[in-house]
DNA sequence: GATGCGCGTTGATCTAGGTTATCAAGCGCC
DNA sequence: GGCGCTTGATAACCTAGATCAACGCGCATC
């Protein structure tokens, strides 16, 4: 696979915020070093890191995660092809957090020397790229008042709902729904439940028409209902044309 | 208060960070327009808004919140003097949550036009802003972590603990403790519990001695058990020297 | 074809924290 | 000095979700 196409969905959306000029596009194409795989539940990133480089996912899914002493372990965002699952560690240079590969995933390097030429050259694509970062923020405020203020069926209903937006966004999305190939224990560190009512969870969620995940496929029965339990509003995402 | 004042604490926090040169430092204080004062209880921004100008704290204490459909409240983040509350509202234009004003606040506004200028001609200092909003993420994660996997007494020590730091990084820590001016019913809202269980958790943490909490003033009783019940490591606060 | 195992499903029981209500202390305000 | 309001303190009771324990099914391995 080429740079130029390996970037691609990430130009795909930055152009849904923002003109990106061909240069820029070059630009960005020229970030990325040689891909390669990593295979589902492998880490892509380990806690406690210190890369000289910006991980850029080309496909596949992967989720950042944290451990607590008392074995648990959270996962704080799930990560979609065009995302840099840890663009931060240009600048914090230590990971805060690991990152999970939920499915194979495809990754391509882009060195923190590169990005940071970049930030001294092209102002407007480091914008562009501060805002992915900015994005991220929200997405995590947004996870937090879920948790803190919703029940499980809610919770887990706006995640399904926030997860079809984004990989439509990436034209990973069906009309119907989109692939999930993670365990119902996964999504339960997701949400911060067990497995078990998770599971039930699910199955209230499925009586009632509003969605069925089989096989790793999420079909979706009833957007209307499912965004209104989850008072989903994608604002957060930021998935419009507003230059910065 | 004179601009270059004003800006100071955000300027020491960085200087922790990285070297922030003479210049840099006129160019961040060049930023701050003319500051106003909010009293505690009010908003210093809408829900909602668009602002064309970012929002700095220069003294005081204030909270992001969403609001719920169904009467709830989630305080996402705690902003001390030094922070910018809105910095990400640059590149998201539309704000995903207000800022509310705990206690008494002094605010001074820079320009999304001045901040862009910046970005364009001081990319050093960029990535310092930059950075100020991925903490801010990486803050995020860390409550998500808490509130997913830990208990309300290791939360609310979570919590205590960080502020403890962020403050004392500001300057506005004491060598017992800290000025924390909120009721418990906000600090409920925090960490998505009851008033009715807060009061409880400080009971039991005041009982164990390793707290105090009495007229707007926390006095730490030990350090030392209460960043150990809270699982606090300070590395995602990023207060230490790594050039950028 | 037997064996194991990851994953989903289900039931029984327990508990952290929610809900609701009450009361007292502090405090500005008339 | 009394009045109303906010905040903290507590008690009684209730529920969402955890915990623990099976069990079944698909699927890979030998």
């Amino acid at each position: 696979m080429s740079a130029s196409s390996a970037i691609a969905p990430l130009i795909e959306k930055m152009a849904r915020r923002d003109v990106v000029t061909p240069q820029e596009r070059q630009a960005l194409a020229a970030l990325l070093g040689p891909a390669r795989t990593v295979p589902a539940g492998k880490l892509l990133i380990e806690p406690g890191d210190r890369p000289g480089f910006s991980t850029f996912l080309v496909s596949g899914l992967c989720a950042r995660f944290s451990l607590t002493s008392n074995g648990g372990r959270q996962l704080t965002e799930i990560n979609v092809a065009g995302d840099f699952v840890d663009l931060h560690s240009l600048l914090m240079r230590q990971m805060d957090h690991g990152v999970l590969a939920l499915a194979d995933c495809m990754i391509a390097p882009a060195t923190h020397e590169d990005l940071r030429r970049l930030t001294e050259e092209h102002p407007h694509l480091t914008r562009l790229l501060w805002l992915e970062t900015v994005v991220d923020g929200a997405i995590h405020r947004q996870w937090l008042v879920t948790m803190g203020q919703q029940d499980a069926a809610s919770r887990l209903a706006h995640l399904m709902c926030e997860l079809y937006r984004r990989l439509e966004a990436a034209g990973l999305a069906t009309d119907s729904g989109f692939a999930l190939p993670m365990t119902q224990a996964d999504l339960g560190d997701v949400l911060g439940l067990t497995q078990v009512h998770v599971n039930r969870v699910l199955m209230e969620l499925r009586r009632r028409g509003l969605l069925l995940w089989k096989a790793g496929q999420v079909t979706i029965g009833d957007w209307e209902a499912l965004a209104a339990l989850g008072q989903f509003d994608p604002t957060y995402l930021r998935l419009i044309r507003e230059p910065v």
